[in-house]
DNA sequence: TTCTCCTTATTACTCCGACTTAATAGGCGC
DNA sequence: GCGCCTATTAAGTCGGAGTAATAAGGAGAA
């Protein structure tokens, strides 16, 4: 059953190649990964009992205090819930802690849900023009430069180099820290890191069809006048536009 | 130390008071909320490094496993980060998953920021409006029935009561789901549980100064109208009123 | 001197096996 | 038939031993 134990001293070049998970991931942190991908990709339905602990921990070949761990993490985010006697039980969609960047990453990980996309995009539809509001009416000098700083660089290397894609992280990192507001920070910024897996999707189905700088650069113009309505218009234009785009690279 | 193991059997009625921890709540969840709230807090600042494993576990009594698994929980939350040899640090606010409901609920545990309360506020204004308008243009004729209903019980128990309040959640909870956007309706719930708790402050500083119901019953009205701009409208303003009711009754 | 490489010591990570607690199912008495 | 009580089962907890990774300090070379 446990060939690890005892084989890790001598047989792990011939079964297991060096290192039996991603370096730098722990081996709780893998398993967490493995169950998380697998509940939120409805391979284990809410309600469903997972194995006992003995069993799957057997199952997987780990100790049962490493998958404990992994279940605390699946517990902390509400997709699972233990009690004695009754087992492990996937929790119904609506406990689970869906802003959750693991949670999100899980859900991107296979193919994405196209309805959970779609609410996404409203979501954040609602919040960054909001946020783009904020920031015009709060915005300092220093953050304004940074703003102003990415843009160039977005002009310069475009949206298909990483520094570009980086230039425009920074540039919607800036808006969100100058909104004052942490809360917001980190729902944006949770939303746009599960966005922006879809949008590699897209950059594999096709080129960009369109030049994203002039839409970015009137979100700056308002951010820069002080002008809160043109900066929520501004942005509701950019996140729609960017729905566009994913919707057309999204599979039916 | 460990009186706990050798005691368990026979002493437990003079040492210790027969539960040393809540009830209901596991030995692991209570040391992640004893050490969420003191994190939370501020107890523990941001790049604090806590003590060992093995000195914090003998310091609160508890196994090294235990002690690992409230760890896990906490990383899981995004508060803390743990490398060999680096030991377990407190991360940036910003790395914190700050719409956690666990997260909020230990920040709400002791006096609550002022800052941040108000930044959740802000969020809410954005988020709820905006959810109200969706609910208007999807909803079907039972979660309209539902909305009725607890308007009505509002209407006979007043806010005063535990019915009444039941009755203010049901109504709310049926505009989210009518939104038919699962994100908006973890957000928003979880964002107004954490309000609520300061509703507890607020009842015990003051009665309430003014009706709810009618500014209720045009969220309704505007709902069943299906007249999307009226629910944000009327939305907004329940937003700003129990915003304005929460501020009088906070600390300066 | 300064940089790189390596050693070392510390710390988290993992595993194991036993015991404890709690909740359910089924039997027992009423 | 109803409620209590015991037995079973699975999670919870514990202690200790051994492993792996990394930060830090020292040795050697440029």
């Amino acid at each position: 059953m446990t060939d690890r134990g005892d084989t890790g001293a001598d047989g792990k070049a011939a079964a297991t190649p060096r290192t039996p998970r991603g370096t730098g991931r722990r081996l709780h942190g893998a398993i967490a990964h493995k169950l998380g991908t697998a509940i939120v990709s409805g391979e284990y339905a809410p309600g469903d009992i997972l194995s006992s602990e003995v069993d799957f921990s057997e199952a997987l070949d780990v100790s049962r205090g490493a998958y404990r761990e992994a279940i605390q993490v699946l517990a902390a985010k509400g997709l699972v819930e233990s009690r004695p006697k009754a087992g492990t039980r996937v929790l119904p969609r609506l406990r689970w802690n869906l802003l959750d960047p693991d949670v999100l990453a899980w859900a991107f990980a296979g193919e994405p849900d196209k309805g959970f996309v779609r609410n996404l995009f409203e979501l954040r539809a609602v919040v960054e023009p909001a946020a783009a509001r904020f920031a015009a009416e709060r915005r300092d000098r220093e953050e304004l430069r940074i703003m102003k700083d990415s843009l160039a660089a977005m002009r310069r290397h475009t949206l298909a180099t990483e520094a570009g894609r980086a230039a425009d992280r920074d540039f919607h990192d800036a808006i969100l820290r100058a909104t004052r507001n942490e809360a917001m920070i980190v729902l944006s910024a949770s939303i746009g890191a599960a966005v922006s897996w879809t949008t590699q999707y897209k950059q594999r189905a096709r080129a960009l069809p369109r030049n994203p700088i002039p839409d970015h650069a009137k979100v700056y113009d308002a951010i820069a006048a002080g002008d809160g309505d043109a900066a929520d218009a501004a942005m509701r234009v950019l996140v729609d536009l960017a729905f566009e785009d994913t919707r057309f690279a999204m599979p039916e």
